[in-house]
DNA sequence: TGGTCATATGACCGACTGGTCACATTATAG
DNA sequence: CTATAATGTGACCAGTCGGTCATATGACCA
């Protein structure tokens, strides 16, 4: 594709590291407190140390601002994921699903006002900005799905199970939960220690297994109760 | 309470029943379209057919005239539901909370802007603007919290299930179901017809089926499992 | 008829928005 | 040193915001 130019614009790139995490750090902070829609570039700018001339050699727009931050995330996940790995190698889909939550946890515990920010936007404010950013989502989706259908591929989970309905369960659960921990988490001294609690641990278990065992049951045990008495 | 003044003001009360319904109604498309910071008053009155002037003579503000829309929807949901009850008298909660929820269902397809517009302040935005709406919500908590306390009085639900856990997981699938029925349906030629279709019933009986699966058999056989081999 | 009072109106206010641009400053190269 | 290119800057733009207010309108009463 001619023409395939870098998102945030290269003087950004070429700026000292010291002057871009400011920058970075305005915008979610600004994101976080205000959403897409009433976030203000001039308030950015300000909290940033930079002019608002400078924002836009910098970058676009404002949706171009908000797209680098989905970049710095995925960076900082995988780096914060480059040495954890699921504790066995061999694990049940659903197994898997709770490490992966819990990790998810871990993770916006670490970086809350990031994961604030993101979250916010995409999974509350993308259901309505749906254009902009409903990409991101319908990834997320795609991936559940392959797990469903690998695990029923390793026959793991029941053949008849209605893909999508376990995929939109699951989602629903991994969104409720992490909007939980943030609400939640937001309130206590130190989130870490809170949500590495045996008490937030085990809620989150209950809220899981709930999930699971009634998706593991819903197929073959379903009959449809159009009637009632 | 001495000074206590009803929030649409007198002079709005006074209007003719037209011409109330004509901002009403800008009022919830306009909501319905931008949520409630983006929301322009400009634009109600603009779409409402009144001057900017009269707006204020009519609310006190923005949130007075979302407030306002509370009101209409609590009565039009009474006019709705004066003569539907429960088909049965004896019914097991979960078959209560199935029925309530479908009801609800009815409603939004019949009502589908206001529910958006409305839905989208109280359950999505409200999560950061908590301080405004934040009450509505907690209403509907103590609700659910009664009805489970008065299921496990009863004797249908274990006595020793989590209240709290098991108030978060219908709230979290009622406003999951509700989403989901409102984003699909607006997709529609005929919502309601969507909505009563033998297809839309079956994937919502699904999904109620595996939250209450899961919930009935959660405390009775959950054990911890922070230990994974 | 003239007077009074509730209501209707939109021009206007200051504050803010995202975005632009002519100019100042700095870094680099010859 | 000078010339050139890159980068930094904030005044400025048109537009929108929520909110106000002097004035106009019209209904009711004496």
């Amino acid at each position: 594709m001619p023409g395939g130019r870098r998102l945030p614009k290269q003087t950004f790139h070429n700026l000292p590291e010291e002057k871009r995490k400011a920058v970075v750090n305005a915008a979610i902070d600004e994101f976080a407190d205000y959403g897409f829609e009433s976030a203000s570039i001039n308030r950015i700018v300000a909290k940033g140390g930079i002019s608002k001339g400078s924002f836009y050699q910098y970058f676009e727009d404002k949706r171009d601002v908000f797209m680098h931050l989905l970049a710095v995330l995925e960076q900082e996940k995988l780096a914060y994921f480059k040495d954890r790995r699921p504790p066995a190698n061999h694990m049940d889909t659903f197994q898997y699903f709770r490490w992966m939550i819990k990790a998810g946890m871990e993770f916006n515990s670490a970086y809350p006002r990031m994961t604030q920010a993101i979250s916010r936007i995409l999974l509350v404010e993308g259901l309505y900005y749906g254009k902009l950013f409903g990409d991101y989502h319908r990834k997320a989706l795609d991936a559940l799905r392959m797990m469903i259908k690998g695990a029923i591929a390793r026959g793991e989970v029941d053949p008849s199970v209605d893909v999508d309905l376990a995929v939109m369960v699951m989602d629903t659960w991994s969104n409720a939960i992490s909007t939980y921990i943030l609400n939640e988490g937001m309130k206590q001294k130190d989130i870490m220690k809170w949500v590495r609690s045996p008490k937030t641990q085990e809620k989150i278990d209950k809220l899981l297994y709930v999930m699971e065992y009634g998706l593991r049951k819903t197929e073959s045990e379903f009959v449809s109760q159009t009637s009632q008495t």
